[in-house]
Order: C-alpha cells, then sequence, then structure tokens
DNA sequence: TTGTACGCGTTATCAT
DNA sequence: ATGATAACGCGTACAA
C-alpha cells in the first residue's frame, strides 16, 4: 500500500495511445500538437495525476527551476524577511528555493555553496557572504546567474547582478544625527570582523566624525556576534572601559537591543545620556521601549526583486549586469 | 569563457584509465575497489573539481537528498528558528532544504506541496497544515516520509511521525494563571480561524474557565491574523465592545505584541487593568516593555528534531511512526 | 501533426 | 577487483 509509482509520460502516453513526445509537447504547451489531442492527453494526465518529473527534467533541460538562497541566519528578522520576500517571488515564477544558512561560518558557506553546485541550481542569492574575494569569484562562476545582496566585486562579473544598501550613507547619517542633538563621544558597535557591512559603515562612521571635526578613538569601536546577546556583551564591556560615551551607532537592530538592554542595566537613560540607533529597522524595533531610532530598508522587496533579476538573468543571460544601490532611511524614535 | 563543463564520471574514468563504476564505488566509498585504485581516482576527482550531480544521482538511485520545509510564514520568528534549527540538523546530514510559506493560503499551500511532489523530494516537514484532513493524507502519501508539526491525523500513518506542542495544556496553564491572579472576564484572541493549534488552544481555554466556574461569553473569543498589526486590531476591537476584559490569552507573541499596543492605544495599564499571555516566547517578548509573560517551546530543537526523525525514517522507512508531545512550559515575567 | 532514436550523468545488475 | 550494459524519466533533433 505504500508502493505507490508515479506516473510517467510513458504511463500516459500509452493510455492516450500517442507517443511519448506527443504527450510531452501537450503537458508543455509547446506546439505541433492538435487541440484536441492536447485535450485528450491533459484530461488522461489529470486522471492519473502525472506530474513530470524535475529530475528527469533537469537531467534532459540542464535546467532545475530552483534556486539557492544563501543567508548568514534566517533566524535573524532581517534575513528572515529577505527570505520570505525571495520565496514569494519565487513561488510565483515557479521555482523552488533552497535555504541555507552559513551561520558566519567561512567552511560552512563554502561547503553549502558546494552543495548547490551539486544539486545544479539554476541560480544563486547570496547575501552578506563572508567568503574571500577569490573564492565568491570561482563560485559565482560555477552558478548560470548569480545575485549579490551586500556585497561588492569590483568589477563587474557577466552572470552576476548586486543588490547593495548604502551603509556608508546609512552610517554618515546615523552619526550626523547624533552629532545633531549634541553627542560627541560616539561609539561604533560593529558587528563580525569580516563583515563587509560592518566596514562600509566604519567608513560611513569615520567620515561623519571627520566632517564635524571630531577625533575618533580606536577604544569606541568594538566588534560582536551581530545578535542581542552579542550587542548587550560589547555595549557592557564599552560602557565600563569607555563610560564617557554619549552615543552609540549599531551593526543592526538585533544588536542595538542588546545595547539597549546594556544601558539599562548599566543604569545609562537612553537617549539622555547614551544615544543608540540601529541598522535593518525589524519590526521589532519600533516596538521596544525606548522606540528604536534606525536606518529603515525593506529586506522583503531585496529578497523579491534578487529574485525577479535572477528569473530574468537565467531567461537573458545576456543581459548587462545590474548593480542596484538601496538608500536607507533615518528613521527617528525614542533612542536617538 | 562562461562555458565552464562539469566534469562528470566520464571524464574522471578516462583520465583515470578505468571503468565509470570503478569511479563511482570510489566516489561512494562503496566496497569493491582496491584501495590504492580508489586513492589514486579520488586524487584525480579532486584535481579537476568533480561533484556528482545530485540531479543524474537522483534520476539513478530515486533519492534527491533533499527535503521540504513548508511553513505558513518565515518571517514569523517562530518558525524562522524551526526553519534554523531544521536547516542546520539537515546540512549535518547532508541534505538540502526546500523552503516554502504557505502564506495561510490553501491554494498555496497545495500548489506548494506540487512543487515539491514534482522535486521529488525525499522527505517533508509540514508545519501547522492548514489542508483539509483529506486533502493533507493524500499528499503525505506522496512522500515518502513526513514529519507533521503541530497537526494530527488522528490515525497512524505509515510514514509520518508527528511532533506537536501541547497547546491543550498550554492554554490551561495560562488561562489558571489568569485565574489565580484575579482575573476573570478572560479573552482568546485566537489567531486564524482555521489554525489547529488555535483550535486545540479553544479548548484548553474552555476547560480552565469550566474548571473555575467561570461562565466564558461567546463576546470573549476573537479570530485574527497571527501577527501583530492583526492582535492590535482585534484587541482595540474587543476592549471597546467588551470593556470589562481583564486578562487576554493570545494565539501567539506576535499577536500579544499588538495587543500590548492596543492596551496602550487604549490607556489601560498591563498587567494590572488587563493581563496578558502570549505564546511561543519568541525573542521579542523578553525585550519589550512590560516583558511578556507567554508559553515557552522551543522551536530550533523542532526543527532540528523534525530532520532527524525524517533521516531516520528516510532509511529505515519501517520504523514505527513516533508522536513527540511538547510541553510547553509558563514563563512567567511583567505582562501577567 | 506525430513518431523514433538518442543523450543527459549516474547507479544497478550481471558479468568477467 | 573491475567492467559492460541497461535503466532512471524526460526533452532535443531529426524523420515521417
Amino acid at each position: 500500500m505504500n508502493a505507490k509509482k508515479r506516473a510517467t509520460v510513458a504511463d500516459v502516453a500509452r493510455l492516450a495511445d500517442v507517443s511519448m513526445m506527443t504527450v510531452s509537447r501537450a503537458i508543455n504547451h509547446s506546439p505541433g500538437v492538435s487541440e484536441e489531442t492536447r485535450a485528450r492527453i491533459l484530461k488522461i494526465a489529470e486522471e492519473v495525476g502525472y506530474r513530470p518529473s524535475q529530475i528527469a527534467r533537469g537531467l534532459a533541460t540542464r535546467r532545475t527551476t530552483t534556486i539557492g538562497l544563501l543567508v548568514p541566519d534566517v533566524s535573524n528578522p532581517f534575513f528572515a524577511q529577505i527570505a520570505r520576500g525571495a520565496e514569494d517571488a519565487a513561488f510565483e515564477q515557479g521555482y523552488s528555493l533552497f535555504l541555507i544558512n552559513s551561520a558566519e561560518d567561512h567552511r560552512r558557506e563554502q561547503a553549502a555553496l558546494d552543495a548547490l553546485w551539486q544539486q545544479e541550481i539554476d541560480g544563486a542569492i547570496l547575501c552578506s557572504a563572508r567568503l574571500s574575494l577569490d573564492a565568491l569569484r570561482t563560485y559565482i562562476n560555477r552558478f548560470p546567474a548569480v545575485v549579490l545582496v551586500n556585497r561588492d566585486l569590483y568589477l563587474q562579473v557577466s552572470n552576476t547582478d548586486t543588490i547593495n544598501v548604502d551603509d556608508r550613507q546609512g552610517a554618515r547619517l546615523a552619526v550626523e544625527h547624533l552629532l545633531e542633538i549634541g553627542k560627541r563621544k560616539i561609539a561604533y558597535i560593529a558587528g563580525p570582523e569580516n563583515s563587509v557591512s560592518s566596514e562600509r559603515r566604519l567608513q560611513g562612521y569615520r567620515s561623519a566624525l571627520q566632517m564635524h571635526k571630531v577625533l575618533a578613538e580606536p577604544g569606541w569601536i568594538s566588534h560582536c556576534a551581530p545578535t542581542t546577546d552579542g550587542g548587550r556583551a560589547a555595549a557592557l564591556d564599552l560602557l565600563q572601559h569607555v563610560p564617557a560615551i554619549d552615543g552609540i551607532f549599531c551593526f543592526n537592530d538585533l544588536t542595538a537591543l542588546g545595547v539597549l538592554q546594556a544601558c539599562r542595566e548599566a543604569g545609562r537613560s537612553v537617549p539622555s545620556q547614551v544615544a543608540v540607533i540601529g541598522a535593518d529597522d525589524i519590526q521589532m524595533a519600533s516596538l521596544i521601549t525606548p522606540r528604536l531610532t534606525t536606518l529603515r530598508t525593506d529586506p522583503h522587496w531585496i529578497g523579491s526583486r534578487a529574485i525577479s533579476l535572477l528569473v530574468q538573468r537565467i531567461h537573458e543571460p545576456t543581459l548587462t549586469p545590474q548593480a542596484l544601490v538601496v538608500q536607507p532611511e533615518l528613521i527617528l524614535r525614542e533612542s536617538a
């Protein structure tokens, strides 16, 4: 009873008394079949519950209608939204999505990309890839089409579009706001060491301080895991060693939440003593007390747009590569 | 330059001057190859960067090393954690994960399951499936192995394990706590109409009230989308039409956050005027003010356990079906 | 409009 | 221990 066999083209062909090719044409709505035989075949296919095997089809056509999505961590709301946006769009276009978490780990990221390669995906969306430029290029060349999110190649690659948040400008906006409200000892809790976004924001942070003739001290910058706990630990440490800190710009909202927690524990009131700004504008940002001032980007849009870029390129590989840049918007709330 | 062809067994076989079968055996660490030829073959395979095509392998073996994960919405932190747990475990076991969002929509859920079927997945994890029992059974029979999360079949199916949160007991705990702290007009904001979890919690809610001789009025129960906005709207409505409400048990933490928002807007203090309890214990629950009292379950564990059940069954289909039940724990914080 | 032969990359089966 | 051949289910190329 558990021995259910799938119906195949051969089965349908036999039942409809035509060749397998006619069935194939009918199923794929290819020309060269009379409307009446097509209708008859589709009816029979329906009756026996026939569905083409994507595996067999993939082997024959070298296209699998699958797309790989690599994110550092789906349980980060920002990437969860990207995943949702991507899956929505992929589903609509008839693609299935492989989800992979790099877990901020080079080796796992690499192994995961190998796995996607073996699955012969039609394209990949790589978010905040941590691989070295060389390794990344190697992998990119293995995929028919790629969209890079928050990562640059510094060189146009024929099969690769990019979507980048303008982190530098975002950081500038955030730090300038902190300066405008009178803060001067402004720290940057920078997230993971090897993050491209983190590095870009560092540049924006530095340039904003420089413009306002504020001398940034090395002790103001501290790296941490891109999580609430990471932010909390980093802030606790920071507030202890550099008690004069009066403003903190954070790698993302998750770390900012940890920073708020740390401020509470250290008895610093926000924003009067220490102003805090996050990044991403995850839902939590507007629900927490104090409501978090942050840089907004629209991750659902990014995911969905990434898919449409990818699908376009899959169907038309010669399109000129796009480099989309998304401007973050500073959302003023209570924390700064 | 973009015409990179994958190396195949045939390529490796030619270079190693052996047959394709020997290569296959070497790659798969199957017996029947001398250690020295195996080493030679693996070395050559490494050099030419050979990776077996899962597509071709899938066609030959009828196993794809892929697993489908269906969730209502990955951007819900509870399911994001399940996804993370599942992907972690799947990766470790050498499986790739298809992610699908049902978006609370029957038709999309069905279409998505069809897609997974066409991809010939080795197994599926179905979370909070909304399909009718009949439809669900049909789909389950198409997959080699299934794990159902938060859904019952009321009948043991040979290829299906289940993991269920004891929602009834959870609701009882929550409502009893509300009664203990003196609340009497206790509402249930119940989430989606057709949710199995919602229905089970309703039973627990009713039984707790009954035990304490409290007569639940129909107006105390209200359905809504399982989101913050849904919870907010439902609570606003509830507080207006039944102003006497002094306790609210919520479908999940997201709706509870909305309820807290509504209380603020309606000028009701929490918990003194209205006590609020959520469910899931997402991270936000402990970060919001007031910190949310909620029912904790461990979604990462659920996802990871689901994979291990599935993989076991894939390798050993005759194992007797498991029905895991997870007891939620009431976490007392500030909101109730 | 319809059909035949072959190949996609791999493994299973049955040799040797 | 190793190899030859067929098969998995489908689409492409060409033929009728």
